[in-house]
DNA sequence: TACATAATGTTATAATATAACATTAATTAA
DNA sequence: TTAATTAATGTTATATTATAACATTATGTA
C-alpha cells in the first residue's frame, strides 16, 4: 500500500483539471480554468503543478509543456516515464511497460553516472492518423 | 557516407558556436553571441536552430530547453536521441549505445504505434558530482 | 504553546518562442 | 538563361511559458 498524499486546496482544483482534461493541459491553461475558483496567477498554478510533478500525481511532457495525471494507477513512478506522442492529433498515452522500465532502470552508461530518474518520449503517428 | 549538408550563413554561425559551447547552450545565449556578427533577432537563431534539430546537426534538451551539437559524428540520428544529465552541475552529454538504441527503435507499443522518433534523458549525478 | 515547514496571495518581470509580412538568395524546371 | 519555386533572411511586434521577491496564513511537530 502506498502513502497516499493529501493535496492542499489548489493542488487538489489544479490536480482534478489535469485528471478530467484526459489530454495534456498547459499551465495557462489550467490558469484559465481556475479563475473562477479563486487561482489568479500563474504562480499559484505553477507551485500546485511543481509540487504535483514531485509527488508523482502527475507528469510533464516535455517536449509540449505541458501536463497530464498518472495513468500508473497510483505507483509513485515519477523517476520513471514514457510517453507516445502522435505528432498528428497530438495525443499523448503515457507507456506503462514492464520490460521496458526495467530495462530503462539498470541501463548505465559508461561514464559510470548513476541515474535516479529518466524520461522517455516516443513520437510517430497513432493508429487513427496514420490512416488518414 | 552520408550526404553532407551545406549550412546556409545564419546556420552556420549558429552551429558553430553550439559546437564550441561544448555545453548545453539557450537561445538567447546564443543570439546574444551573435549579435555582433549581425543577426539581432530571436527569430533569426530560432529558425535555424529548427532547421539544425531537423537535419540532426543539433539537439534539444527538452527538459532544459537548451541545444548541443550531435555527437554521434556526422550521423544523421537526430531520430533517436538519448542524455545523461547531471541534475547538480547540469552537464549533459549524449549517450551512444547500440543496444540501448536497438532497443528502443524495435520498441512497440500495445496500442501498435509505429514510431518514428524517439528522445530519452536520464537524470542523476555525474561522477564529480556524486563524489561531493 | 512555540517553532518549523509548507502553502498561499500578489505584483512585477524574466525567459522562451512564434506570428505576420516584406525581401533576397538559391535551386530547379521549362 | 529566364521563370518559377523553394529556402533563407530581416524586422517589428507580440504570444507563451516561467520565476523572483516579499508578505501572509495554515499545518505539522517538538
Amino acid at each position: 500500500m502506498d502513502k497516499q498524499q493529501i493535496l492542499s486546496k489548489n493542488q487538489q482544483i489544479i490536480f482534478d483539471i489535469i485528471e478530467k482534461a484526459k489530454e495534456p493541459i498547459k499551465a495557462y491553461s489550467i490558469l484559465f480554468n481556475v479563475q473562477k475558483k479563486g487561482i489568479k496567477a500563474p504562480l499559484q498554478v505553477y507551485r500546485a503543478l511543481d509540487k504535483l510533478v514531485e509527488i508523482g500525481k502527475i507528469h510533464k511532457i516535455e517536449s509540449r509543456n505541458s501536463f497530464v495525471a498518472c495513468k500508473n494507477s497510483n505507483c509513485q513512478i515519477s523517476k520513471a516515464t514514457a510517453f507516445s506522442i502522435c505528432e498528428s492529433c497530438e495525443e499523448v498515452s503515457e507507456i506503462s511497460d514492464n520490460k521496458l522500465s526495467k530495462y530503462l532502470e539498470s541501463f548505465q552508461n559508461k561514464a559510470g553516472m548513476k541515474f535516479k530518474k529518466y524520461n522517455l518520449e516516443f513520437f510517430g503517428l497513432c493508429k487513427k492518423c496514420s490512416v488518414k
